[in-house]
DNA sequence: GTTATATTGATAATGGTTATCATTAACATA
DNA sequence: TATGTTAATGATAACCATTATCAATATAAC
């Protein structure tokens, strides 16, 4: 089963139980997702759907967004720009689970896996004690990096 | 050396060397987050400066919290709520280094301090393996456990 | 094709944060 | 203590991502 596979079945899902429409704004929507690995905001998503599709409003990409991230299929990224990035989870050229390195001075967003096994090990161990010692469902956990990148470094 | 006299001292670097100013608005605004260990908002913290200090502006309490912040005195948290929350980093009554885990539903927000010293010996490991492979200076972590709180879930 | 309703998109409203700028206050100097 | 320099303040307007509204439209079931 491919990541596409996996995606469509996940919008089959929804779409068959819950009377959703698989309608084209959403499809581009997704469509421009899918050939996307760098985080775009909502406006760089908006821009890219627009060339194809130029009767889109911002307010449609916003909606189906919020859909795809309450469907699980997307993840919606807050790294205190003032204003949210998107990421589809299983992305067909993807790279899998992965954590950021986040440049405070160009907010070039860098995705890591290294380590990723021991960080997943070490952080589910972790939430299962803090769980129970307060009392807390644990339902999504962030992890990330801040700091300079390399040519930021240099360039200065 | 207590933890107020770590902030003066702080402070005085500032203001002796960089020809800052230690003025009343400053000082109310310190003196509101070393009596909160609750994460205050900007809006919260100019309310509550705002009852011995019926003159001061919001933007003075913006821009005090942006000073404290560049000064390494104050941390700001983002939490997706659209808007920042704030705490003294090396509060009086404090917990020193900690985490958070932070209710959906309805944004209390837990301070952790359980297994931070494995937690910290992991991530430094982290940081120092990531810094190398990827030429990143790390300056700042985030780690957040988002969930549901224990009154929450039995109220649904 | 008709119907019920999910979806769309133009527009206005919201709300936290920033920018502006004239006024005021703090500190150094005499 | 008075004076001059400049940092700090606060009222106000602007900014901008996100949300709310609602009439028009598209979708899928019958
Ligand atoms: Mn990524
Ligand atoms: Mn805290
Ligand atoms: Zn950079
Ligand atoms: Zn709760």
């Amino acid at each position: 089963m491919t990541n596409i596979e996996k995606i469509n079945s996940k919008l089959n899902e929804n779409f068959a139980e819950k009377g959703f429409r698989l309608t084209a704004p959403r499809k581009a929507v997704l469509s421009i997702l899918s050939q996307n690995m760098n985080h775009p905001t909502v406006e760089e998503i908006y821009l890219q759907v627009h060339e194809n599709y130029p009767s889109i409003g911002m307010m449609t990409v916003y909606r189906t967004l919020d859909l795809l991230v309450e469907w699980g299929v997307v993840h919606k990224f807050d790294f205190s720009e003032g204003k949210a990035r998107y990421e589809l989870i299983d992305h067909p050229d993807g790279i899998g689970h992965h954590h950021h390195l986040i440049c405070h001075n160009c907010k070039k967003i860098i995705n890591y896996t290294d380590f990723i096994d021991e960080e997943f090990k070490f952080i589910t161990k972790l939430e299962k004690q803090l769980s129970k010692k307060h009392k807390f469902q644990i339902t999504k956990h962030i992890i990330e990096f801040y700091g300079v990148c390399d040519s930021c470094v240099i360039n200065n």
